[in-house]
DNA sequence: GGCGTTTTGAGGTACGCAACTCATTTTGAG
DNA sequence: CTCAAAATGAGTTGCGTACCTCAAAACGCC
């Protein structure tokens, strides 16, 4: 009927009596402190582990009495995908200081591999764990390696350096988000044939073109009907989105699905808009911003691909928490869902 | 440059300093204590906002030494969500025993009244919180009621009774998800005219009822060509369900959409499939489960409309402890998204 | 002003662990 | 067997809070 889950109460002390050893070899077992011979660290490891003995983390946090910091490096331009990662860690001021935690955003330019390499280099002699939103590039990944190797967890964000030593990746597979896009745009078109667009920042970026190759994919081999036009680069500005697609959609008038891979939405709607297809015209875009929500309650866009800020900030801390901490990374909870937003669930 | 965040490193005694008492006084006023003049509980409160103070969790915690409880109570039958839920608690088990927190599970009829009132009846001698997948019924609402009376913090899981006073619910808004399922079986048809059947569970099932609601609500307004036959109820069992729907599609041979609500998805696809059907209509069920995953990946389903086990399992810890610490709640954590799960996304 | 009551202060103990010191025992090499 | 090095034991202190006791002070009432 009722079925226990856990509650061990026992403490340091018992694993001690148990592996016949003093609470000192206990403790250097723990902490990995050298002057213990291997058969004893085996003895006390037996005695963890058959137990399953857990150390109660509050004691352990009260006893350390340092406070822990983390650094969130993030691009310093008015991006609202990152507004928002950086307003939900506002949100969490009083979670994280219930818990002692200090956690400051270093604003630089993540699109110049020097400078954001020169932006990490030696923060790991003030924190303990840093949260980078990282460029792809020889240089970015050595700054990243030196981070781990002067001790501190490193967890990348949004965009991930998967040649680097990093600890762990905080963000969506972006392949995974492009075939996403895909199929919405082959299942939502139907049955008639046409063309589909694309406009993108620029194929340069990592994310932008793993999305672009992920929603070639499926096209080609679940949709033969329906024909990809060549990427179109609107820098993520919506001035420039809007001329490049404005222009297109003169020359095509059989353009019947649209994808836009990053930034620029208001200009591609207006594009749309503008040339009267706005409701004709099946548009997948990414992510849910003040706009996005507009369009898609005004039936302008049809889907949005989404990752969740706020569980994208919230993640990041709580992985940098449990790796300085020496825990298990719970990793069905941390892994971002790539999340399809249509106009009934709206978050 | 770089922008702080949080980082108090104040105390008790610094309080106790600033507002001129003892630390005995701020201890009254911090828990509610008695025999304290108003004024007084006024000077500590100031002191306390004035510097934003948070008492350290892991002191509290450490010196509270009582370990706390948490109960789930759940539907004794083999469903499958409900077995995923507890999963994902088993799961976090290393989690739970760090902090020292017991998590038992409560079988039983949550489809009978009564005995889910009796079940519910005197947990909270036992337990410091209690989450429950709960029937919307009087003498529910009464169970629930009594525990909250008697100082258990209650978290209605799942399924809601909002007009208790439980404190909390983890779940999602059912009308939405039906309105999503709405959208979608709409969307996916496409141009084309003809019928839309229903499976369900029972029509007297809270959640049941309200994503019909949902659905019959998008269909009306937005999908004209699109109409809906009378609901079938298959009682969330395979057999029932195959059998009610065969009866169904032989009759109709213009069914160009089907909503399957609750579970009995096994026979719901045989049944389809057995008419040679499945490719041709739009299927549209509820949860990821091994069953629908390969289903979504064969073509036989279109989508599903999810609510991650995990987040609610988790979600619903969370919050009980946040409650019992009175720490605050993370809304935007807590909250439960609907999932559109396709393909392409599948978790 | 005296009385009883209410409010406040002072202090202690305990929680489980980290981090440290210093004395003692065990070990292995010569 | 001897001796230095390595391993271990025993113990202390402190982290910030909860919870408790007892005495002292302030208060309100007549």
């Amino acid at each position: 009927m009722a079925d226990t889950l856990t509650a061990s109460a026992l403490t340091l002390k018992d694993i001690a009596r148990q592996a016949g050893v003093s609470l000192a070899t206990v403790d250097r077992v723990l902490h990995n402190r050298p002057g213990v011979r291997p058969d004893t660290v085996r003895r006390v490891r037996e005695a963890i582990e058959r137990n399953s003995f857990q150390p109660h983390v509050a004691a352990a946090e009260l006893a350390r009495g340092r406070a822990r910091r983390f650094a969130f490096v993030m691009p310093s331009g008015p991006n609202p995908f990152m507004q928002q990662i950086q307003d939900y860690l506002g949100e969490m001021s009083a979670w994280l200081s219930a818990r002692r935690l200090g956690v400051e955003t270093v604003a630089t330019d993540v699109f110049d591999p020097s400078v954001l390499a020169a932006s990490l280099e030696g923060l790991s002699d003030d924190y303990d764990g840093i949260a980078v939103v990282a460029l792809d590039h020889p240089g970015v990944r050595a700054a990243i390696d030196d981070l781990v190797d002067a001790g501190a967890k490193v967890v990348t964000l949004v965009s991930d350096v998967p040649s680097s030593r990093r600890h762990h990746y905080v963000g969506i597979d972006n392949i995974a988000a492009g075939r996403a896009a895909g199929a919405l745009v082959g299942r939502l078109v139907g049955q008639q044939s046409g063309k589909v667009a694309i406009v993108a920042g620029s194929q340069g970026l990592r994310d932008h073109a793993e999305r672009i190759f992920g929603f070639n994919q499926v096209m080609a081999s679940e949709f033969p009907g329906l024909s990809v036009l060549p990427v179109l680069e609107g820098r993520d500005e919506d001035g420039r989105s809007e001329q490049v697609l404005a222009r297109l959609l003169g020359r095509h008038a059989d353009i019947v699905g649209l994808y836009n891979v990053g930034a620029g939405t208001q200009g591609v709607a207006r594009a749309l808009s503008d040339a009267g297809r706005d409701k004709q015209v099946v548009f997948v875009g990414h992510d849910v911003t003040a706009l996005t929500r507009r369009l898609l309650l005004q039936g302008v866009m049809d889907a949005a691909i989404s990752q969740n800020p706020g569980h994208e900030a919230r993640a990041a801390v709580r992985v940098l928490l449990a790796l300085a901490r020496g825990e298990p990374i719970l990793r069905e909870q941390e892994k971002i869902r790539i999340d399809i937003v249509m106009r009934d669930n709206l978050p």
